[in-house]
DNA sequence: CAGGTCCACTAAATCGATTTACTAAAGGCG
DNA sequence: CGCCTTTAGTAAATCGATTTAGTGGACCTG
């Protein structure tokens, strides 16, 4: 029954394998099949790569290895190949953590326009460990991808591979930066609040590690500058712990609600946190939106069907992920010393739901 | 500026790159390695490689290896050694679509355990597509990985390579399937509504493709059998379309309630589903739990912070995905001949919360 | 018919490791 | 002293492609 592979190898070979599908294990190699048709591997290489070289070789030779590499079923071996053409067609994607919502869309985007183009890509997991964030992208390498893309994830050193950064703000030499247009977002959020009443605004700022952060903070004070709604220091939190789920948002609405200065809306940082933000509301007897309205950020795909459905800030998640992909085989098919761009930048949108409404007079 | 690689390889040598860690754009070679300590490439393999040939070795001269080798800061050129060896610690993970909930925590446990061991993978969404779902196992051997995970996924021809399935049910060759044990689940889930006085159940099947529905189903209506509770036809619908939001639930429901026969529980095929059921409720008058009891499946993030608290079974999906992994390493260790495991069975848990609550008289 | 061009290919180097088989020198032993 | 065994390595084959530089023969041309 269990056969060696080199004994299943030289059966095979008495009994006419150049029919159909090959079965056998072991995949068929350039040379093998260049015995078969009687030529030589280089000959057949060309042919199969359709190199300019092979146009001297006449169209029936070209038939005929062409059909035999189709009928024994030649597949390049992707190793060999890439040793000696130091292409791999691969990428290394490092996000923080494979979650719901924010990550797990433009990864979509991603995956997507990767597979497409033949592009296959190793994904790491850094779970804000600095040890690991140093870690990967050197493993990465090691990989031999062509390029790496960032999500939602601060890269502070200079790589020597090219590299696109999903919601990246940090200015490097050989980063694409892929972000939203945070004023608008900010804007866009705090204009609705304010045409429903609101000036008594609660904040839930991102966690330190997120790259958004600090540049979407900046943003909110300036358009509340500008909106001349006060941002007061005791109705500002931040999210504390690494953990992707709602329990977060919902311990920085606790501290919110402990610091007893009034407000009649909170603006979080994303979704997930003012799904947890709007239990602790609940909780200690405020309904939303009558009592508070609340506005996420993100629109990821549990927003609508939460319970009040949530006014949120879409983010083009899945299209963002998309750019940062089709920015870096594009870099990379320009080669290293191509011109590049370092931003490219995406529109929100506001999505009204359920969660604001007219402030109570 | 922009020096051409032989250019910048040749002028450094001259500047004496054996301090420090190498930045220079490109890694150095076994074969310059070995020039610069003076002996033969043969030689820092065996040694680098702690190969039993390389004991004769002196160990001075092989602390002057491991030296040079960390100041030149030596890595072995992965396609290249992969080449020889015929191993590419990479696997390939085939999923239906990267989306929260039950993918990505299952992919978490895998992610986790496989690059603790030294392992990558490759992602693949076949999103549902036949032709997909044919593509990217082929894909995956050309790119010489060492085995397959895929999730919630049927695959129905043998593969010459190992294959673990999470939430597998064929009995196919060659593949080690981690299943829930549905009957249990079922017997949960049906327990704890019959206890609280349900007798009109409604039941939300999922969709053909994936891979539970039909395990899931016997079950429950074994367990029903058993319990002496009725299945209705009438108060049973099956999920329709691929879409990995809760809308897929909400229709579901909406053709439920239009069937007009009354029931007092939902018992949905997942979370999500059972999100959009409740949906579909409140639209329509009805309050969960109090008009109508609801319990979901897998016990995802968002459960539990979804208003009311979803009440569900829990499946150790975490745990399932680091199962596949581990499963699949030892059966990649102990060689292709090895026997394995054809089955690994986790058990599920019964969690409640608000969604549930006993029935009106 | 000498010399050049074109055609249809092939030999050999290469990518960067691993691994088997071998060798030169030193040391041990009877 | 001559033979055998270690010691300390090395040469060369190999993994499976790609690619450059040829090569032998047919054909053309003045």
């Amino acid at each position: 029954m269990c056969e060696t592979p080199a004994m299943s190898r030289k059966k095979r070979g008495g009994l006419k394998d150049g029919e159909g599908e090959n079965v056998s294990k072991r995949p068929v190699s350039l040379k093998e099949l260049a015995a078969h048709v009687g030529l030589s591997p280089s000959t057949l290489s060309l042919v199969l790569n359709e190199s300019p070289v092979a146009d001297s070789i006449p169209q029936a030779t070209k038939d005929r290895i062409f059909e035999a590499a189709r009928g024994l079923n030649y597949r390049p071996h992707f190793l060999a190949r890439s040793l000696r053409t130091q292409r791999t067609h691969t990428l290394g994607v490092l996000v923080p953590e494979i979650s719901g919502g924010y990550i797990s869309e433009v990864m979509n985007g991603i995956e997507e326009h990767l597979l497409k183009e033949g592009y296959f890509y190793i994904l790491a997991c850094h779970r804000h460990k600095p040890e690991l964030l140093d870690e990967y992208p050197k493993l990465f390498r090691d990989r031999c991808v062509e390029g790496i893309i960032a999500v939602d994830t601060r890269c502070s050193r200079r790589m020597t591979l090219p590299v696109a950064s999903v919601s990246g703000h940090e200015d490097i030499e050989g980063v694409t930066n892929i972000v939203l247009n945070h004023t608008k977002a900010a804007d866009l959020a705090l204009e609705h609040l304010a045409g429903l009443g609101h000036r008594r605004i609660a904040f839930i700022k991102g966690q330190p590690f997120s790259s958004d952060t600090r540049v979407r903070w900046d943003s909110i004070r300036e358009q509340a500058r500008q909106l001349q709604i006060a941002v007061r220091p005791s109705l500002v939190t931040q999210l504390e712990g690494d953990s992707p789920s709602p329990e977060v948002g919902y311990l920085a609405a606790k501290r919110l609600l402990a610091a007893s200065e009034p407000f009649t809306a909170l603006f979080a940082f994303n979704d997930i946190s003012a799904i947890g933000a709007i239990r602790a509301f609940e909780e200690a007897g405020r309904r939303v939106p009558e009592d508070i309205s609340v506005i996420g950020f993100d629109d990821v795909d549990s927003a609508a069907f939460h319970n009040p459905a949530l006014t949120t800030i879409r983010q083009p998640l899945w299209q963002m992920g998309k750019l940062a992909a089709e920015a870096l085989l594009q870099r990379i098919a320009n080669g290293p010393d191509s011109p590049y761009p370092e931003l490219v930048t995406v529109e929100p949108e506001l999505v009204v739901r359920r969660s604001t409404a007219p402030r109570k007079c």
